[in-house]
DNA sequence: CTGTTTCAACTGGTATGACCAGTTTGTTTC
DNA sequence: GAAACAAACTGGTCATACCAGTTGAAACAG
């Protein structure tokens, strides 16, 4: 009755929308020129301004003159990291702080990666897994970070992709001091892959409880070993930001 | 060197602001057509309507084919609070997202509450329980969340506080609709107000899993709910700010 | 005179095409 | 090799024409 055929145009910043959800574009990327997209999107210019704009006023872009638009890389206002920063400085108890929480999203993510994940998404995360698993390497902060984050952008949650990389500083410095502290025992890299392997294993059997539970346990895992040698240890911690 | 001379667009969409603040066109009201707008600006078409939709992405105007353009009663609640606050609109499948993602953290601080929680803690929950119960005014979006709050800060996990406070816009405005679609339905309130009491009990007394069950299970249920409601009515998200 | 129909004049929505103005890049020139 | 320059990008602005809802007043029917 109502029912006014939703004008193209918000069609069109919707649809530019969700592409950058998607991650087709990501945070401080350009995204192509004005009239790339009237051909990409088969519409004239004028609508793909007017979109532009509407994006820009909703502070998801932003537009410089003769060089083009760019996804805003203030994105992440979740969570900013600055401030989680600084509570991590001195602080050890922030990494166990840090643990808890990705204990919760991390299996929330595997889980709905299984349940969602695309062939696409099982390509990514098996890529990284192996990249992770050559790499006996024990620095490999990074790969790891990969794998985890191949799974949360298979979830397909933009929400939970967003607040996970926004622990992503935070997770890359803490996943250092993690393997510097627990690889050079080897059973427990190996342990460590172990779980890689089961969360890998749930997600691909679409196994969403069992994903869930892997991923949790191995967070937890991690989390409780590394407190275990700090105990031992004693303040090793402290001195994981020195180089 | 590097000082572009600002747009006449942004200065366009900045005057109309400016109208708008001082209150030439009041909240409600219509302002001129793009034609007469065109006139008194003495700028192009294009550049008009480049700048409403701006001030559309802002949430400042709507705009009704046909009939021309309206000063949102809602006025901007101070810019943007966080861009996720944008993914929203026309998004509702972002409210499913954010409420999956809050119903692991959610889980997480009663468990960690139940486990850590002090007395004054306690204390801060209890009395946020006692005013949730009290108002039977439906509107209460602001003391569901307090006493969500409570529980977070007696987790004693600084970074989950930290996370489900910068979700605190999204939380907000998503309890609102949720509040608005569900809440009239009496059963529906009533049921809530059992999930806030069994998280309440699950704490107090202690019982970490209990309290992860109740509170997840609380979000879900909601999610749930939620998701019924809007296949149902389909759409009635969008409208939640229409009266 | 009343009620309906109709149509013209609004309103915003979309499409072209032209031209201006920064930026980048590769070529030419010294 | 370095400086100068000239396309070939990019976004910014304008003018014009036409499509599509909305509204209201004039024309008409009863």
């Amino acid at each position: 009755m109502f029912e006014q055929p939703t004008p193209i145009s918000r069609g069109i910043a919707h649809r530019l929308e969700q592409l950058i959800l998607d991650g087709d574009y990501k945070p401080g990327q350009k995204i192509p020129s004005e009239r790339q997209l009237t051909q990409k999107l088969g519409v004239s210019r004028s609508l793909v301004r007017e979109a532009l704009k509407e994006l820009h006023g909703r502070g998801i872009i932003e537009t410089h003159h003769g060089k083009g638009s760019f996804v805003s890389d203030i994105l992440p206002v979740v969570a900013d990291e600055s401030v989680l920063m600084h509570l991590f400085q001195g602080h050890s108890r922030t990494l166990y702080d840090l643990l808890e929480v990705r204990e919760q999203l991390e299996g929330q993510a595997a889980k709905l990666a299984a349940e969602r994940g695309t062939q696409q998404d099982f390509y990514r995360i098996t890529k990284a897994m192996e990249a992770l698993e050559e790499s006996d390497a024990l620095v490999n902060a990074k790969l790891d970070h990969d794998f985890h984050r191949a799974i949360a952008e298979a979830s397909h949650n933009p929400v939970l992709i967003h607040v996970l990389n926004s622990l992503k500083g935070l997770t890359l410095q803490s996943v250092q001091v993690t393997l510097s502290n627990l690889s050079h025992r080897n059973n427990i890299k190996q342990q460590i892959d172990k779980h890689h392997r089961q969360i890998y294993n749930a997600i691909l059997s679409r196994q969403p409880q069992w994903a869930f539970k892997a991923a949790t346990s191995h967070v937890f895992h991690v989390r409780t070993s590394l407190q275990e040698i700090d105990e031992k240890e004693h303040g090793i911690i402290r001195k994981a930001n020195e180089d």
